[in-house]
DNA sequence: CTGAAAGCGCTAACAT
DNA sequence: ATGTTAGCGCTTTCAG
């Protein structure tokens, strides 16, 4: 069933060596006898064997993705964005998702390994001395986390907070709360040290709501802590967050944007779909994968480690000055 | 840098043939030499190539899975099904958006089968005499299509339309509009035809609002369709689309539930985080990964083809009587 | 320009 | 119980 090489060669009436040759079209053949290997190739529906390509020549056609959460709208993205840049390439993606969990991601690291010699890691849980480990070893991009001597790519979180905050201050916002999100995440400690050198009109105080897990629960609990500590604004750690949050608001019949307004980070598609349409950080969460999957394909990842800090740009939607 | 298995067989002072045993845990090994050979391999950090394990074996480590849109929740939370599924199998998905585009479908496929042999397919947009084909040669299963003869995975999606038309019927809606989705989707056929033979009272009617993208401007096209239509409730082809049609009626000042009751297909994980939270059927969106991949782990779809529906349930959440 | 041959790392008979 | 050996399908010297 399976066409060869070795087939494609009988009917060509040449050698492997010389099919191989006229396919992957390097070393010197006949034009004519490339035509008709190719011809012949065609007609016998002939695929390479990749497993058997990869053992020899140790490179493979695919590159390993290790997110937390296939479910979340930004890895989801970043995803796609990936396999854009990868499929351009002739490349595929193996895609691990890991349920945000350390152990899953040791795992799935080791096991993707035997499989790919080229990983991106999106929000990598695991210790900063592992990464460095791996990074010396393999061409490894790292999404949502810096660590150094290893490539990354990131959204612009100082400026996104910066321009939140800006945002709300000019409309006159004085109580402004912020809604963490998981601690375990670089992005959430990234924008919170942010947060923490901001420059407030000595009017306006920041008010720390605490951090919040990605659920329906998490945004409930920061609705009402942002109620309770009676803020006119909440920024929430990401577009997720700040729909519970919305979502919860709402239902205490606290209108937005009047009442409270809401500021997110991400902007995932589903922020613009719905009315009043979420004012959040939009980052380039497409091209963040696109550019992880560059740095790898061309092959500057293992040589000449880069950190890439990709812009963001607030979209103010809804949120309005407190009345 | 690699340790094969070679060098785990010097060190240990066996043969690479014991070793391989030991390590797979088939034929006979003596218990200690199976402890020793396991602990040289840890200690070595050895990982096995998977590239030379699949030559030989002509089973690969893998499954393939087709989508049309990473970006789409409903396939993201399949293929996380898919994944949990893989991984107790100790395989990998190896994921290809297609972008809903049948050329990129044909091309990832003949992609694919040359590194894996096993394919998940969502949604095909090809032909159906081509995915037989392909079924003939390869363990297929699909999802979100029948094709005779070929094993797939749905929802009850005629379940899922009686469900709701009679829950809108029951609160006393007589005018409700349908607001279908991509024409080439054959979920969006099998819910239409479902549509078509449901039982209405006499005193009510459905009003085709057409067929409309899913993204804003579909939402938006699909909200105004039904405005213009005089209707007090509107089915969506899925929640995505309902976002949008809420979205679009309340940036006209049209409450829902109030004015129009809207119900979506799916039950994506943003659905509930809303207030008011969309009513929706829900469809085992991981399960359905589930279940397809495990059709294709324990061999059953070449063999045996089997087509199976799963369970759908409404959830009523904001919609209410007319008034 | 083309063919012969040597493996890549592993598994699965087949011997011992 | 363990070792020896023959490939899996392909790429890549090395001859011719």
């Amino acid at each position: 069933m399976t066409v060869t090489l070795r087939e494609v060669a009988e009917v060509a009436g040449v050698s492997i060596a010389t099919v191989s040759r006229a396919l992957a079209d390097v070393g010197s053949v006949a034009a004519e006898t490339r035509q008709r290997v190719r011809r012949v190739a065609k007609t016998l529906g002939y695929q390479p064997n990749q497993a058997a390509r990869q053992l020899v020549t140790g490179r493979g056609q695919a590159i390993g993705l290790i997110i937390p959460d296939l479910q979340n709208p930004f890895y989801a993205s970043v995803a796609k964005g990936i396999q854009y840049r990868a499929r351009a390439a002739g490349l595929h993606a193996i895609i691990v998702d890991t349920d945000d969990n350390a152990d899953n991601e040791r795992f799935a690291i080791a096991q993707l390994l035997s499989v790919v010699d080229r990983l991106i890691l999106a929000s990598p849980r695991i210790g900063e001395g592992e990464i460095q480990q791996l990074a010396e070893h393999h061409s490894v991009v790292l999404i949502n986390r810096e660590v150094p001597a290893v490539s990354s790519v990131v959204g612009d979180n100082r400026s996104g907070i910066e321009q939140s905050l800006s945002h709300l201050t000019a409309l006159g916002h004085q109580a402004i709360g912020y809604a963490g999100g998981p601690k375990t995440s670089w992005s959430n400690t990234d924008r919170r040290t942010a947060l923490g050198t901001f420059d407030f009109p000595t009017s306006t105080h920041l008010i720390d709501l605490g951090s919040y897990r990605i659920s329906k629960a998490g945004g409930v609990a920061a609705a009402d802590a942002g109620i309770a500590a009676g803020v006119t604004a909440i920024m929430a750690f990401n577009d997720q967050l700040a729909l519970g949050i919305l979502g919860r608001l709402t239902e205490r019949g606290i209108r937005v944007p009047q009442d409270v307004s809401v500021v997110g980070f991400d902007d995932i598609p589903v922020a613009r779909l719905l009315a009043p349409s979420l004012t959040t950080v939009a980052v380039p969460m497409t091209r963040i994968g696109e550019t992880a999957a560059g740095l790898l394909i061309n092959g500057k990842a293992l040589s000449a480690p880069k950190s890439t800090v990709l812009d963001v740009e607030l979209q103010v939607r809804s949120s309005t000055a407190p009345q």
